[in-house]
DNA sequence: AGTTTTTGTCGACACGCGTCGACAAGTAGT
DNA sequence: ACTACTTGTCGACGCGTGTCGACAAAAACT
């Protein structure tokens, strides 16, 4: 491995010259830095990390803190952390895939105190959430994917969940439904809250009714959920769902009963992965979470705060695209609820 | 940040007594440890990370190399990378996850020569794999999650084919049925390959018969194997999907077509993640993938192969366990293929 | 012409730790 | 009682950087 010293003596500069050519914090003539680069590259010179790290204090290293569910990471994160790795990587950092154990908060402080991570990433944010007034105590820079009921100047990406829902009720206004039902959670986690009252919004505007039916996060309950529909609610002709895995859950049921997706009814998902996408047939319409993007803004929002560009803008909210697929069609003329 | 010397101070010994208290690479007396000890936790102590990794050359990181696909991550790493991270924390290391951009080897060695990563964990393998002769000519420790055609004694962990494969015939041969049929992909992996023989040798010694059913990594493709099977195959009793996407789209087509799972046709699956299973209705019946388990098992032997534990074991074979669920069920006494 | 500012470069130092050699004190073997 | 080895501790050094202060040379002002 070359050292920086190496490539000094090659390029005939001082060894402190290098360092000011690299990271051009100071000025250097514009011939002595094409003789510097010249050497690393003939040398294909990198700086050693660590010592980078214990000389500037700056590791370049994020941790994206995963809440170790019963799975461990859950599905979504994977686009997130794709995301938020590639835009990392863009800009010279690395993403540490962190499974935090429970509240374990205090080690991630002293992590971030010796040196070894520069920032954190947060996901699965709760409306309260412990873990962002200690990291504030804290002191440790973070992002948020998604956002507390209250956040302040905090940093977030977070879904545009009116927009998002608009989206979804508008094409299905278009394709003539009046009558849907919504699949939803209640977690505490504050998405279902916050879409939810976007949806019935929405529908309010364009003069829908709208029956809720609440599931839990599984296939069966979503399932169970079609049962319920087409006992109670058979004049419904559209269902959005705002949840991935019932949706699942919610086809099964269709098909056991002979309902005909799109032709019966029409089916929009708004917080679908694309992993669960190509996995339904029909394929899926959705509201797309462009999970990825988000996941690259959070890097870069945090970067930017970590190298002190206070004055960027640092929340951001994506709605996603509709994307029109197979479960998806216009109202039938004799259904009754037209 | 507490630092060594501080720590020293207040155990009044000195800084290198605490090192060798700490790393137990020289015998200190036991009164002493325990005063070192106690004024570690005193001071919330931990080394600095890149101290260490500048000192002592060892970073005490390994990389995870995830192959960038289409989606990014695949879903089966999530659990790989769920089980190697834990493995790697227990054992005081750190999991970085690299979404390596095609063959940048040559980056990975760099950071391995500058004391960024200690090891590389590699999943989806080929028979003929570039990037593990890369790293053994740059003798770059690493570990595969899966395995070439031709391992010799590199380090791998790897599905139990010729087990896996076994349970589930052996479960089908328990309910009665004879007559089944699989579905497989021939990517060049290697695991299709190793499955698919595995699998017709288990159903030849149980004198079963086994057609081929061959499918794209896609839930449309697995809808195509059902309906293809309903056609050439009606005496067809059971069903073996060695591939997790094209199993529900399969499941889907036997909905659609009024063929009930698993009365008129048994399921099981050989190749489905945790997060697959709870996705589908009714849930399925498989020989699960220990996919965490193996994470961890990766983490351990490439953390032995670093810290110079040759002559531990360093490949290991899971085949996981028989899960019982929803989609498979006696044959039916009146069925054709009985 | 003299003074101040800018540009370009260098040497020195600190970051916090691992580890080597030295050495005093104790133990074991003759 | 002398040597030989072991135990327990310490001080010193080096790992490869980032960065500060110094300073000569050049440029920009009076």
């Amino acid at each position: 491995m070359a050292t920086r010293a190496e490539v000094a003596k090659l390029a005939g500069v001082s060894a402190s010259t290098v360092s000011y050519a690299l990271s051009g914090d100071r000025s250097i003539k514009e011939e002595t830095r094409k003789r510097v680069l010249k050497a690393v590259a003939q040398l294909n010179y990198r700086p050693h990390f660590a010592a980078g790290a214990l000389a500037g204090g700056k590791s370049k290293t994020l941790a994206l803190l995963s809440p170790s569910g019963e799975f461990g990471i859950a599905l979504i994160a994977l686009e997130y952390i794709n995301g938020a790795s590639a835009a990392a990587r863009d800009r010279g950092y690395h993403l540490v895939i962190w499974p935090s154990q429970e509240s374990e908060m205090s080690e991630i402080q002293t992590f971030a105190e010796s040196g070894m991570i520069s920032g954190v990433i947060l996901m699965e944010i709760k409306f309260k959430d412990d873990r962002v007034d200690y990291l504030k105590k804290a002191k440790v820079p973070f992002a948020m994917i998604g956002r507390t009921e209250n956040p302040g100047k905090d940093s977030y990406v977070d879904r545009d969940f009116i927009a998002a829902t608009q989206l979804g009720i508008d094409y299905l206004h278009t394709l003539g439904h009046k009558k849907i039902a919504f699949l939803t959670t209640d977690r505490a986690i504050g998405v279902d809250t916050r879409f939810s009252s976007a949806l019935l919004e929405a529908a309010k505007k364009k003069k829908m009714t709208a029956n809720k039916l609440q599931v839990v996060n599984e296939a069966s309950s979503g399932r169970d959920a079609f049962i319920e529909l087409h006992k109670k609610y058979s004049d419904v002709t559209a269902v959005v769902s705002l949840n991935d895995i019932a949706t699942l859950g919610f086809i099964s049921g269709a098909n056991e009963y002979g309902v005909n997706i799109p032709k019966d009814l029409s089916l929009i998902a708004l917080d679908t992965p694309k992993n669960h996408i190509e996995m339904s047939w029909p394929p899926l319409t959705t509201v797309n979470l462009p999970a990825y993007e988000m996941g690259r803004a959070a890097s870069n929002i945090l970067i930017d705060q970590i190298e002190g560009k206070e004055n960027k803008q640092n929340q951001e909210l994506h709605a996603g695209d509709l994307v029109i697929r197979g479960t998806t069609a216009k109202v039938r003329p004799q259904a009754k609820g037209n």
